[in-house]
DNA sequence: CTTCTGACA
DNA sequence: TGTCAGTA
């Protein structure tokens, strides 16, 4: 499975830094326009300019241009409706590595998270600990 | 030839 | 969203 495709992207991105506005029209199939709309209407599709003024798309940008146009015209959301998505989809990505273990209190006899071996030696230790104080 | 901005339908 | 003008 070396050709494993990612998400649903039906179109494959050339393995180019930039893209100029005619490119992302061809593999987006929107036109130029549309492309200059989109970008007063979602804020984070925000192509760098060159010096002379002319957009320069990262991958980002034309995977961002994928996305809105499938929220907009196969979804059929809404311009504000497709913004809430993104706004949704980014704030989960920001929460997604939070594996964040459960608390549990030092000194604890049983620790649930422990394997067999360690709870032993936990147990043993503990103990231990108990009889010198009966000492 | 392509892209850009602004304006207007 | 579509189109036209005048540029860079």
């Amino acid at each position: 499975m070396a050709t494993a495709a990612a998400p649903p992207q039906s179109v494959q991105i050339p393995d180019r830094l930039y893209f100029r506005i005619g490119d992302v029209c061809r593999l987006s199939g929107l036109k130029a326009h549309v492309l200059r709309y989109w970008e007063a209407e979602f804020p984070p599709l925000s192509p760098k300019k060159s010096g002379t003024n002319q957009r320069l798309y990262k991958r980002k940008d034309v995977e961002l241009v994928l996305e809105i146009k499938h929220l907009l015209y196969d979804e059929k959301f809404t311009l504000e409706g497709a913004r809430e998505h993104l706004q949704k989809r980014k704030s989960l990505i920001r929460s997604a590595p939070k594996p964040a273990p459960a608390p549990v209190a030092q000194g604890l006899l049983f620790d649930p998270r422990a394997d067999w071996l360690a709870q032993a030696g936990a147990v043993r230790s503990e103990l231990k600990s108990i009889l010198r104080l009966l000492e």
